[in-house]
DNA sequence: TAGGTTTTCGTAAACGATTACGGAGATTGT
DNA sequence: ACAATCTCCGTAATCGTTTACGAAAACCTA
């Protein structure tokens, strides 16, 4: 392997010449240092990440922490891939490397973060699926390691986030369907410990006082994230003596279980109950019919989620700000047919 | 930052003890192992990386190198998710952490994995979306670093893969599709240079053969491995005069278009022709009519390809084996109603 | 008890890169 | 011509850990 050493000596200079020419600093004549940089091509140097990370105190990755489910039960598709991507893309241009961290669903989050956070894993993190109240954050803010995070957690603590825009989903949702003339409008959440339910309800209460329709309790479904969960919402709504006639869900998946459900009783979403989904998936374009959602790019959000935390990096001092990003992110409405009839 | 000598100060002995007692070395009283364990665990002592890297010249890490789809167009869902659960979970009994190595699509695959190896940023690597004749191998062959692909490539050369069994899956499904009295079968491979669709290709004319069927090079559709690539292979479909009773398909999204193509044509799956998937992913129990596919743990496969890579290993002696493993995984048929007509 | 063996531990040299420091030439100023 | 300045580069310390080597102490054997 072609280190620094065998490049010096293949130059007949020193080491500390070589490093400084590679390195772009100042002090090196201009010639001197073409001559290192064609070497470098020339022998396919690189240099060792160990060493320069232990001189220079920094690993140059940052690490985005996942959970990365056991099974393909759950609910989340393409959804990170696509996230990774612009993450990658953005991250790059500042010389920094991805470290995908998957934590098993069996492991608490928090323990694995500290053991990759202790030895100096990565430089920063991204953590994700937040909870309302993260241990991650005070893990993170005691041990100094910037980051941010994908979902708002419940503390009132300042830290940095990006986060999707539910109250706007929540909001469009409502209006769009209070147009309609529904006045029974219920929502589906999540039922785990993850903020995204809480978020995602109190913006649903919050749309439902803007359009002036009552707020009935019996009308927030908790349910798994999956489309099995969606199947028990169907149950849940088709058992109602005082039945919605409207349903806003999270997750894709849930759609699909929804639809069958109806499917099973009979019933045609869009004509015998309207029903707004979230995200549009692949499969959001296949369903029949095609289900009202919610678009973005997850390219963007994977961009913004880096541009977020190189602002809380001091070693990126050109990019640093002292006030954290904390950024909610549009979602474009796209019609469907499944909310179509008016009540 | 609490270091090897903080934590030898504290405890009065000296950093060389402090490291043996850590690192399990027979030369070193158990007495003094059992404080050091102690102190280590009161202060919250765990190695720093970047040291450990450079000393023993591993890094500790494996790479899984996946090609980041830049927008959710494509095919991968739940696929490397469930692939990366089991993964970290084998390799971590051999406390060798995952990095997940997203490469964009708009870059190299080869020069992006030559620059992760020459800054040695891991120990071995797993490689998927090989293709026919994959410049990577002799890459990682020459840099002398562990690999395993997932997924066969054309080179007759000696390494270690793991991949579907292609042939199993196309015997079963031409088996099953000859008993129905199907004489015209054709297949949907995807049109990249993915060694997948040679080796599917391949394994569909030998079933083909095997079946007493006759073969027809206009049979073989090439397509895009996505919804949209599933619909033009509709498109195509019913653009022949000589139209096939029965069609096999790569990728679950293909199957997604396809059914949305013979919809729009007013043609029904499993009665007007006879479909058949791949894999099943979290969308075939949902499409109408039940898609027949098949069935395999992705657990199971992120465990079998790190025992693979683990066996490569020379740094893993006792898991050391001198052949490469190469091994096809399993599929069980799930029946579905998408091929349930006759012919 | 002398000599040999074993146990336990401290010392110091690596690993590969970065960088503060200082020195040798070259250049400039008066 | 002498001093001051500037340019460029070599030397060596350093990051945190591992480990070969040797030494001290303890233990055994005859």
């Amino acid at each position: 392997m072609v280190g620094i050493r065998r490049l010096a000596q293949h130059l007949d200079i020193s080491i500390g010449t070589v490093s400084r020419a590679l390195n772009g600093r100042p002090d090196v004549n201009e010639e001197t240092r073409k001559r290192v940089l064609e070497a470098a091509a020339e022998l396919g140097y690189a240099p060792n990440q160990a060493g320069r990370s232990l001189r220079r105190g920094a690993t140059s990755a940052v690490g985005f922490m996942i959970e990365s489910n056991d099974e393909s039960e759950s609910n989340s598709d393409n959804f990170f891939l696509g996230v990774i991507g612009g993450l990658t893309g953005a991250l790059a241009q500042h010389n920094l490397d991805l470290v995908v961290l998957p934590c098993s669903t069996s492991e608490d989050p928090h323990d694995y973060l500290q053991r990759i956070v202790v030895r100096r894993l990565v430089d920063a993190v991204i953590i994700s699926a937040t909870q309302r109240n993260d241990r991650r954050i005070p893990l993170l803010k005691k041990a100094g390691i910037p980051f941010i995070a994908l979902g708002r957690t419940g503390g009132a603590d300042q830290h940095a986030w990006v986060d999707l825009d539910f109250e706007g989903v929540a909001h469009k949702a409502v209006a769009r369907l209070a147009a309609k003339g529904h006045k029974q409008i219920a929502v589906a959440v999540p039922d785990s410990d993850i903020n995204l339910g809480h978020v995602f309800r109190n913006a649903f209460v919050d749309a439902l006082a803007q359009n002036g329709l009552p707020f009935d309790p019996d009308f927030i479904i908790c349910a798994k994230s999956s489309e099995h969960g969606g199947y028990t919402v169907g149950d849940t709504l088709l058992a109602m003596k005082n039945r919605p006639t409207a349903v806003v869900l999270v997750y894709e998946m849930m759609a699909i279980g929804l639809y069958r459900r109806l499917s099973e009783a009979g019933l045609v979403p869009g004509r015998d109950l309207a029903v707004v989904g979230f995200r549009e998936g692949p499969l959001a374009r296949f369903l029949s019919p095609a289900l009202t959602c919610f678009r973005m790019s997850l390219l963007d959000l994977g961009t913004g989620l880096a541009e977020g935390l190189l602002a809380t990096m001091p070693a990126f001092p050109d990019l640093y700000r002292a006030e954290p990003v904390q950024k909610l992110w549009p979602m474009e409405l796209v019609e469907g047919e499944s909310d179509a009839m008016e009540v």
